[in-house]
DNA sequence: TTCTTCATGTAATTAGTTACATGATTGA
DNA sequence: TCAATCATGTAACTAATTACATGAAGAA
């Protein structure tokens, strides 16, 4: 968070982000998890416990209102958000946000590489096309309903669109990224020590740099 | 992290970053937290208190060494890899590495975009793409001195130059994206609860999510 | 009826951050 | 010699994760 008036009152960039879906409607702890593995979680990915923490702390703020309902004689809890949530909601939203975070333990094992074997930095890289190919294919799922008219919030896709074009960017980014990389791990002798740069491909990022 | 051998002597992928670091050379406690600013916090973001505090773990778990040395008159630490560390992080390299974590607070102020002004959003593109630029710079400035020859360790430049390769083309993904979105939410109306997503726009990202 | 999955939550732990404190060096 | 910045570290706090526990509903 790069705040400081939401901070002041404890609130965190995720308590926001919490608050912002219930802006959108009520919503039952469980369904809250539910849109954090569908659609939140690929731009702010939190554990579910969190899911079950924080909606107290905006009762406890005033800035939700909680009830219990029955789901046979099971208790649950529903959410939603006060008149005084939504202009937290709208304070936070004239904020500037923070830039991308990106934490990546595959690009860290990379840059060690030369500690490990050629064939280990090559799985590695195989792990990250893989990974892009399968977040892609959720992410085109999604797109495809939304052509369709189908899919949840049509009355958002205004927003979600500009969401859902970065993600498939990136997911792209990674998987031709890694294929990449891969010629150009393929071209290191067995030893990594022993790996030279591709003098071209170099030279080719200082040109990329450059827009 | 997602191995299971290192979690039980208490690794987490910070620790094994340390221990690459120190596999390279001997570092101060400062000069690690200069290569976090300069190099590695791009893709994994630590904040300084932690390099003071990760490396005493190693040493407790046989991993490193650190020896006293004076400036002056004034005591620093001074981290170096054992052979029992390079072992750790060779076994470390050969399993799969975690996929990409992406937060965004920008993104998600733009998902609730509805509930703040067609100025709030315009802003925060803004940010991003003064974001993407900045990081471009300081990343081209860093391309430009290896191919002239320079900049620090030459001789790991076939694994920095994947890293450099991937960094130059997100902040690359950041800045483009940025201009796409801003002309798609110009196009909004003032009040963007009444913003109709551009069909071409969506049709484009479905299929760019084939490939 | 039993197994599995869906659904709802709490407790314990930890990884990480922010804030603080202060000595050394360098340049004006 | 004063201020600014470089350098070194600790302490307090908190955001977040992992692990646990269990009831309800639907399938076999």
């Amino acid at each position: 968070m790069s705040t400081a008036t939401a901070a002041a009152k404890g609130l965190t960039t995720t308590s926001h982000a919490i608050l912002g879906l219930l802006a959108v409607r009520p919503w039952s702890t469980y369904e809250l998890t539910q849109q954090m593995d569908r659609s939140l979680g690929r731009i702010w990915p939190r554990a579910q416990s969190k899911l079950y923490e924080e909606p107290k702390k905006l009762v406890a703020l005033g800035l939700a209102r909680s009830r219990s309902e029955l789901v046979g004689r099971r208790p649950r809890t529903v959410y939603s958000i006060t008149a005084k949530g939504r202009r937290v909601l709208a304070a936070w939203l004239q904020e500037p946000g923070d830039g991308p975070v990106l934490e990546s333990e595959q690009l860290l094992k990379l840059v060690f590489a030369e500690h490990g074997s050629k064939a280990d930095a090559l799985a590695t890289l195989a792990g990250a096309r893989a990974w892009a190919e399968e977040r892609n294919e959720g992410n085109a799922a999604a797109a495809r309903e939304y052509v369709a008219g189908e899919g949840p919030f049509q009355e958002r896709l205004a927003q979600h669109m500009l969401v859902g074009r970065f993600l498939t960017d990136f997911y792209a980014l990674v998987a031709q990224w890694s294929e990449w990389a891969e010629t150009q791990v393929a071209a290191w002798p067995d030893d990594p020590r022993e790996a030279v740069p591709d003098q071209a491909a170099v030279e080719d990022i200082a040109l990329r740099a450059h827009w």
